[in-house]
Parts: structure tokens; C-alpha cells; sequence
DNA sequence: GTGTTTGCAAACGTTTTGCACAGGT
DNA sequence: ACCTGTGCAAAACGTTTGCAAACAC
């Protein structure tokens, strides 16, 4: 259960990770990969993959599988909620405080023992709630 | 905005929304291709794919984006919630009514327009849950 | 007859993997 | 010296698309 493997301590390592946390914007690992290419110029996309598995495992990043999209990673590990914009895809951190009512809350659950959730949100980012302006939308939340 | 296209009725699509309809389980749509290909053998991967896209479009079917897997797809469109087993990966539905104020909820959204939300559950499934007794595994809930 | 839908296969975008070599310890 | 990590390229994976033929209307 352990994570026991021995990491060694790569400049592409050390790079990717800089990068990441210097990012507010939860970028992909293609978009990671073209930031760390500049101070890196021969890391290959496969290198980022790796070393951004190798970095989650050991709870240094979080990965975010967002509904409908290419996993983005995150290099803060304190937990919090995103929100997604419906029009240009861009996602940001929610300061909103954990549910985890959500978890322990009674609920019918059909037999599972329920000990997560994951939650985010969509919307309409600052900047194209300024392009919409008047465009009339059915706004169709998936749950 | 609207969906303004003629629909033909096919037995494909029939027989498709039949076979999803039928199923708990939430398939994939390569599952589904599997169990409605029993009934139409020379039915194409492809077609089912787009048809379940043009169902969807329609409002007769949920499209679920879970983290980290292939879409699945649910012949019920009325809203409730998910929960998904860490271990086999199953999904199951959850009759906990939605949390409509999780929208609506006061906080600071960084300039977002929020509304809506996608919210799902992780835990062990019934038949899990009997063979990992006794195993002492760290929960991690991704947000 | 018109135009949607089909089957097939090829293409797509993202992620993973096999391999020989480089490099951290 | 050992064995993890790298670069490269190819493969894998789920999904979409182009096309000509089939079929619903």
C-alpha cells in the first residue's frame, strides 16, 4: 500500500514542479510540457506524464479529472473545489470550504460505504460573462 | 441554439435506447455496442456512438463524464447523483435529492457566474466491500 | 427523391509503454 | 555499480469523422 520507491531528484523533475506551482491556471500536461520546455528544451511530453504520476503518487500535486476534458494538474494539495467556464474551458480554485457533510450525511446508498466525493462547479468566467452579455442560453447543469 | 434537426427512427437507435434503458449499470458505450450487437450484428461502434450523442442532444439520455474513465450513459434523465466503487469501478445510483443550494449558495466565486455543478460519490460497493474486509487502505477523496 | 443514417475504416487527441542510453545515488 | 529516470517513437485507448451506400420519410 506504501509508496516505496526510491525517487531520485531530476532537474525535470524539479522543473515540472516549479512550473506547476508557479501556474494559477491548472494547466495539462501538454501545457506543462510546452512551459518547461523553454528552461528544458530536450524533455520529451512523456517525461511530464511520467514524472506527474511519480509527483501525485507521493500527494506533492493534484490531478483534476474535470468532466469532459484532458486531466489538468494542480500544485497545491490543499483541498478545494474548481469552478469551469462553459464557454472558454478555463478553470479556477473556489475558496469555498469542503462539503464533507456530503460524505457523512444519511443517505440512501444502496449498500456502498461512501467515504468521498468529488464536486465542481461551472459557470461563466469573468471574462466571457462579458463577451455573453444578452446571448440567451439554456444553462444545463450535469450532476 | 435549437435542436432543429429531423430525426429518422431506426431500429439502430431504437434498439440502442432499448438495450440502455434496460441496464442499471451505466455502461460504456463500447459495452453497450456489445449488448445491443447481440440483437443487431452488423451494427458499427461508430453508430452507436453517434447515436447516443444524438439522444443525448434530445434530452433522452444522461451522458456521465465520471472521473478518470471512459463516458458512461444513463437511460434515466431524471437528476440524482452517482456513486462510483473505488475498487471494481461500478456505478450505481444514488437517490440523495440534489443539492440545489450548492449553486445558489453564497460564496467567492473570483468573478464566475456559477450554475451548476457536477457532483459525485466514491466508496466500496457491496460486493467489495465483503472482500477487502480487514484491508487498511488510506481513503482519498479528490475534489 | 431528398436528406438522414449507416457501416466501415481511417484519423484524432490524450495518455501509456518498450526500449536503449543517460545519469543520480 | 546499480537501477531509476530520460528521450524517442510507437502503441494504446476512447472517441470522432469522411465517405459511399442504405434506408426512412
Amino acid at each position: 500500500m506504501a509508496t516505496n520507491k526510491l525517487r531520485r531528484q531530476t532537474p525535470q523533475r524539479a522543473v515540472i514542479m516549479e512550473e506547476l506551482c508557479a501556474s494559477k491556471a491548472h494547466p495539462t500536461a501538454a501545457e506543462l510540457f510546452a512551459q518547461v520546455r523553454r528552461r528544458l528544451p530536450r524533455i520529451s511530453l512523456g517525461t511530464v506524464y511520467r514524472n506527474l504520476e511519480v509527483l501525485h503518487e507521493d500527494g506533492q500535486i493534484r490531478k483534476l479529472e474535470l468532466a469532459g476534458s484532458e486531466t489538468r494538474f494542480d500544485g497545491t494539495t490543499t483541498p478545494h473545489y474548481h469552478v469551469r467556464c462553459r464557454a472558454c474551458g478555463c478553470v479556477r480554485d473556489l475558496p469555498t470550504p469542503l462539503h464533507d457533510k456530503l460524505v457523512t450525511m444519511p443517505m440512501e446508498t444502496g449498500g456502498f460505504r461512501i467515504d468521498g466525493h468529488r464536486l465542481e462547479f461551472h459557470g461563466l468566467c469573468p471574462s466571457c460573462l462579458g463577451e455573453t452579455e444578452g446571448v440567451s442560453g439554456t444553462a444545463h447543469s450535469q450532476h
